[in-house]
DNA sequence: CAGGCCTACTGAACCGTTACGGTTCCTGCA
DNA sequence: TGCAGGAACCGTAACGGTTCAGTAGGCCTG
């Protein structure tokens, strides 16, 4: 019967002429492609697993191009991509237990996530992309502390050392406001987490006491955030010269209400972001660019590549760049700051 | 077995627990969700059917947009949101036969596209959005006619006389160039007819002969695109005062590619674009605003909403708004354009 | 002419789940 | 003690396609 439709070659053509015909007549409207895939135990497509609303997908430049890569890399295979709605809100795991794929990608999720345990639960291949840090698991990302030490060395030259950070969730609890050392260490977000050591690191190797140095976290990651963030922050420590967000979003808004607020950037304060969005090379941002849509690509392809065989978990690390745009500058002394030049 | 997964209140609690515990023990990775779906006739997902590469869905905003708002609906819904590659060079239909979901949504497709031709053979609900316009089929869109109608009386007023016109691809055969009025009002994409037609009634309406007018397409939907058919235009027809472009992205194309050339905008030139993306807000284009992220929800509604009992086939017809940027002016005189005021 | 082989086609088992009806067993009431 | 009724549990038949073994018939060869 479903020769007619895939086996051309296996029998005569009158024959699959006249199976067609009653296959029409009857109503049949072809093979069904959910019993095809219980069979062959092929779905024919990949997973996208990300701990945001599903929208959200589409609202950051930086998912939105990662999205991008990994259509690609499905399109290539000739795979469906499945975006899987994992409300972080909810503990539903149901859409991960109903989702017909032949593997996942893990796009940005808190490793204590219980969808990703959901996902590691399920017999099909998966690949991380930057955020859990799974031992077992294939996994896609940039080097977040070799990118970010790289930037704060740029900072350090200029002479900054009163600096503040603004930085993006560090656990699936909401805390908007100072995040403590401990909360910092325990981060679950891996990439957060390293970063934020990175920068730690390098600055205590000129002497920067890392206890004094404030952290504001948002657990929402819009601009308004990153304002709000960096309005706090200036609150609660004038002195600092230098804003370092952990994403360019964040840092776009903090741009936006200094300005906002009469300070001039970078001579009054410098601020910095991270990722290399459009937006942050049209406003000429101090950041960190990483390949995003080559992430996305590089995550398709290694789990869509048949030559999985070796039994250990693979690893790609993609460049970064530190793009140095026009937020950035040498700190004023503390008089010129509040006195002029 | 499986009722120890899903259905707890069908068993006592420890027996639960010991099905449980030897499925465990013997590695069985809970329930397969292909089985399910096949069983239950449910799949948990929408499919997206779009008529470009896969990734072309997150480089357009417009479409960006629009799959914002689908993706809300179907998280509403518990539903997973399935991207089918379908390759508009390729005549591969397969990922449309093999995409396991309750019902699709065709966003812009010609309305002779074979994927097109493919969903419709599947017996499950389908949503159209803008493009093809099916009338036995649940539809989502904008009264293309009266937005453009309301842009072009606009620009009557100001006293555009002499425009011409740069549009998207009216077809599946690639025509960049001129299209003659046949190839207009044969187009296979819905829109572009519609808005072309529309243009062509109101201009009619104040002596203007639609045939002398230059109607420049392009095949791929670029702001490459939108600049150098804006050149071509303006080469062909140099007195022409306003180029009316069928999307923002070429508008802003034509936009840069004007202004490179050293004619002002709106002085020398009037360019309009349609969508009302914000690259558009942000560059104060002269264009219809549609609600694209609404459009998107309400598609995935429309598919999700059970009472779909009628018969008939619904269709949401969404408002649009004509946003007066400070690219539209009053043309100059010949004599004024080209020796100064 | 008989035996063997190849082609065209048919039938049945299986993929893993859910739905449903049937059986057992226990409790409560007369 | 007998019986009704319900809760708990179990067995089995689809769902619809793929695959593979098996069969019939035709053709070639010794």
């Amino acid at each position: 019967m479903s020769n007619a439709y895939n086996r051309p070659d296996q029998l005569s053509p009158e024959l699959r002429k006249r199976v067609l015909d009653t296959a029409r007549r009857l109503g049949y409207p072809g093979p069904d492609p959910v019993a095809r895939s219980l069979r062959t135990r092929k779905a024919g497509a990949v997973g996208l697993l990300l701990t945001e609303n599903l929208s959200y997908a589409f609202r950051d430049p930086a998912a939105v191009g990662f999205l991008e890569g990994l259509a690609l890399a499905c399109e290539d295979a000739g795979h469906g991509l499945l975006l899987i709605p994992a409300n972080p809100e909810h503990e539903d795991v149901a859409a991960v237990h109903s989702a017909g794929v032949d593997g996942f990608v893990v796009y940005s999720v808190p490793d204590d996530d219980p969808h990703l345990a959901a996902v590691m639960e399920r017999p099909v291949p998966t690949v991380i992309c930057d955020q859990p840090s799974i031992s077992e698991l294939d996994r896609v990302g940039i080097d977040d502390a070799t990118a970010i030490k790289g930037l704060a060395r740029h900072l350090i030259e200029l002479g900054h050392r009163k600096i503040g950070v603004v930085c993006m969730r560090l656990a699936r609890n909401r805390n908007d406001g100072p995040a403590s050392p401990e909360r910092q260490a325990n981060a679950h977000f891996h990439v957060q987490r390293a970063r934020l050591a990175a920068l730690s690191e390098v600055f205590s190797e000129v002497g920067v006491e890392w206890d004094q140095v404030p952290v504001i976290e948002r657990f929402d990651h819009t601009q308004e955030s990153g304002g709000s963030a960096a309005a706090q922050l200036m609150e609660m420590d004038p002195e600092v010269t230098a804003v370092i967000c952990t994403s360019d979003i964040l840092a776009l808004g903090a741009l936006a209400e200094m300005r906002r607020q009469g300070r001039r950037v970078p001579q009054d304060l410098t601020i910095t972001g991270f990722d290399g969005i459009v937006d942050a090379e049209r406003a000429e941002l101090t950041t960190v660019r990483q390949p995003v849509l080559e992430k996305g690509r590089a995550a398709g392809r290694l789990l869509l590549d048949a030559s999985e065989s070796t039994g250990q978990p693979r690893e790609v690390v993609l460049d970064t760049q530190l793009i140095t745009g026009s937020t950035a500058g040498s700190p004023r002394s503390v008089e010129e700051r509040w006195f002029g030049p």
